[in-house]
DNA sequence: AGTTTTATTGCGAATAATACTCATTATCAA
DNA sequence: TTGATAATGAGTATTATTCGCAATAAAACT
């Protein structure tokens, strides 16, 4: 988190309360999700606090956010290691899955154009086991 | 695109415009860059008939919707071959890219947790080799 | 070809997510 | 502790996208 205090940038009471909500909590929140629960803790706070709060940390890479579908982002703390998400059309249940071969997509990609990969995203969508596609018996793609 | 005949849904003047304006241009165009076009060729057409013929192009799988770092939508008609993008922070370029390995891990996702995949969307963030990043020298990560 | 049914359109208004404005407050450096 | 100024809160603005509804047009049926 130090290293927001760039720039001279600052590390506020609200700073600090939106990252570890998102720390604390192991969903995906979007920013009104988040808003709420850190009004919790902070019943001053604003939502536009939160989205500026977000802006800033996502820039720093202390949190990112994934489009997971929907016309609104959901926002969770970096991990150590990376890893996407799947989301079910059916239910719209999301989940985690590692993927160590996409990395090394990145890697072949930043060698041979010489890109400097900052950002991966990677969202799978479609129907999760409990849930079956329309007029198909399961399979893949 | 005569699949879109089923459930009693409709072949338009507008939605086959939509299609084919989007498969003769070779760009990411977002809903308004793709209305603009379009109404050169049917100036009555109103932009939320250029939405909801997406909406349904998308549904038929005719056109795939990618989101590139921007707050709205990018589209582009379905190819043969699936591609991914990188968007860069400097300059905003779009670099397209094929990824083989991005299906294989589909794939073994499928077979492993009985998921039924429909979409994927890889989108690489960063910068391109005319841009630096801000305080590196280039590198991966 | 003419008629009927009803999905689709065009328009403007509505909504939702996010960003901006600005007076006030709080962080940090000296 | 204090001063400079970054950040906040509250409300408003903006932007992307969707909705409601009367008018239109695609397909089905003579």
């Amino acid at each position: 988190m130090d290293l927001i205090r760039t720039q001279g940038r600052r590390i506020t009471r609200q700073r600090r309360l939106v990252l570890e909500t998102l720390r604390d909590s192991q969903e995906h929140l979007d920013a009104y999700a988040l808003f709420e629960r850190v009004k919790v803790r902070d019943s001053k706070i604003s939502l536009a606090t939160v989205y500026r709060s977000l802006a800033l940390l996502k820039e720093s890479g202390l949190v990112q956010e994934n489009r997971l579908g929907e016309d609104h982002g959901h926002f969770e703390a970096t991990q150590a290691t990376p890893h996407y998400h799947f989301t079910c059309l059916g239910c719209g249940c999301v989940i985690e899955f590692e993927a160590p071969q996409v990395m090394e997509v990145v890697a072949t990609l930043c060698s041979g154009q010489a890109l400097q990969v900052t950002g991966v995203n990677l969202h799978l969508s479609g129907y999760c086991a409990d849930c079956h596609a329309p007029g198909q018996d399961g399979g893949c793609g």
